[in-house]
DNA sequence: CCTTGACCCTCACGCGGCGTCAGGGACTAT
DNA sequence: ATAGTCCCTGACGCCGCGTGAGGGTCAAGG
């Protein structure tokens, strides 16, 4: 029948002989039997495992985790994967996201087009971009909130390609925080979504050039609710994150303003 | 100006405290200064390289390289941050084949459709698998072959969705893990590619219930090729992959006949 | 002015998932 | 018998921090 050493299954496996020993050392995978020499012989029995765990970790799962999930039986497997498999698809969206932020930095750095062909409200057309100027002028403290946002703007450019990039990348690193938080169920007036809040602030913040006040920062939430744009961008997080980010921001200005 | 404690810009970065403390030591991230208290004061500048680094980080690259990294200038970091690309785009598309089979595994075990409704020769329809054996019948071996094909089908069958499912999981690894030596431009021909072609045909053998021998092997290669449904699949690796990877299975299959 | 509580510091150990020796048997082929 | 390739069992090292312990510092309220 078939009955591998430990080097042959490595080759079949794709892993390295010191994974199977470790494997073994935590009763992960146990050799189908020992030899009187004490070497290792693994059948197709062990094969089909190691193939199991393997899938297992490639999505993350610690092995510890793994023993004990392969211990149970098909309907709580079921469970386990589905909750996997939301994972899974977060860290891709995440993964796209950051492929477009790459893009977005080589473009920078080869000095392709300025700032202002670029995306200042990350991933809409740089035409959008006078249109929410314009609404938060009109809704928000007219000609102060004007002049804040040219602050904003001259600030930025001064700072450079790379600064600009960072920045957009924290921004879209603190939305991703809060759409965990929103696939992980946690309410909309959570005082636990604090920290996050205010790294979100920050980062505006970063935008505006000087610090957001709770006001503004209540004003934004509008801002989402009125775009649509806004609600197909933030949307891609799952559905009805726009709702509850925008519910999340207000209740979060409030508690701050008191 | 902005002046941040640690707690302060671990909150606004998303970071813990401790990590902020471990980049200080490994020379990664200074404090702006350090007051008479040995407290850590940061500025915005180091917000930004602080966000950069994150950036990066998320990449999964080393800290240390990251160090370097941002030590560079311009024109060397278009080059890095378009390898990184690369890799990350590659990882994309692992993750979404990851995805694709945690769905068919849920199928299998909610024991929705038996297998001859789900696919055998992972992503074609099952329509397709028929066709497939016709061609393999009428190239090669005839009844044998048919013969052959039948006892892995039901091997395969009495194993049971997990076994199945692990061996389509890591049949897709193989088939990966070849094409990352196709995108690193290891040539079709080299010798080194052995133990990764091992792997596969481990698993095309997996598939057939038996040991597949070497004129099997290559004829898989030709089957690959004369149908378009298996150049789609397989170029989803990289332009070129389905050439690059049937020549290597043929240099293979003749290496392994001498 | 003193207390309280939240912050700050510096060690220093631990963990996961192995890689990588070192030192020594076992098997196979010539 | 000799060489070459495999196998074993320790044991230490690495990264990127988490998690204490033990002790200073600061801002606000009583």
């Amino acid at each position: 029948m078939s009955r591998y050493t430990v080097k042959q299954l490595a080759r079949l496996s794709g892993v390295s002989v010191r994974t199977l020993h470790h494997y073994d050392e935590i009763g992960l995978l146990r050799p189908a039997f020992i030899g009187e020499n004490r070497y290792r012989y693994y059948g197709r029995e062990e094969l089909l495992r190691l193939q199991d765990i393997l899938f297992h970790r490639e999505l993350g799962v610690p092995l510890q985790e793994i023993g004990e999930l392969l211990a149970r039986d098909g309907r709580d497997r079921v469970a386990i994967l589905s909750r996997h498999r939301a994972l899974l698809a977060g860290r891709i969206e995440s993964s796209r996201q950051l492929l477009r932020t790459i893009d977005r930095t080589i473009a920078q750095l080869n000095g392709e087009g300025t700032m202002d062909d670029q995306d200042l409200y990350h991933g809409f057309a740089p035409a959008k971009q006078a249109e929410y100027e314009e609404w938060l002028v009109d809704n928000y403290g007219g000609e102060a909130m004007r002049e804040r946002i040219e602050t904003g703007k001259q600030q930025w450019f001064k700072a450079g390609p790379e600064a600009m990039q960072a920045a957009l990348a924290s921004g879209e690193a603190a939305e991703r925080a809060l759409a965990e938080q929103f696939a992980g169920g946690t309410g909309a007036d959570s005082t636990g979504l604090d920290p996050l809040l205010d790294r979100h602030r920050a980062w505006v913040s970063q935008m505006w050039g000087r610090e957001c006040p709770r006001e503004g920062y209540g004003g934004m939430a509008d801002m989402y609710l009125a775009h649509p744009d806004f609600r197909t961008h933030f949307d891609k997080h799952g559905e009805g994150f726009t709702d509850w980010l925008t519910t999340a921001m207000k209740a979060y200005a409030a508690r701050r303003a008191s």
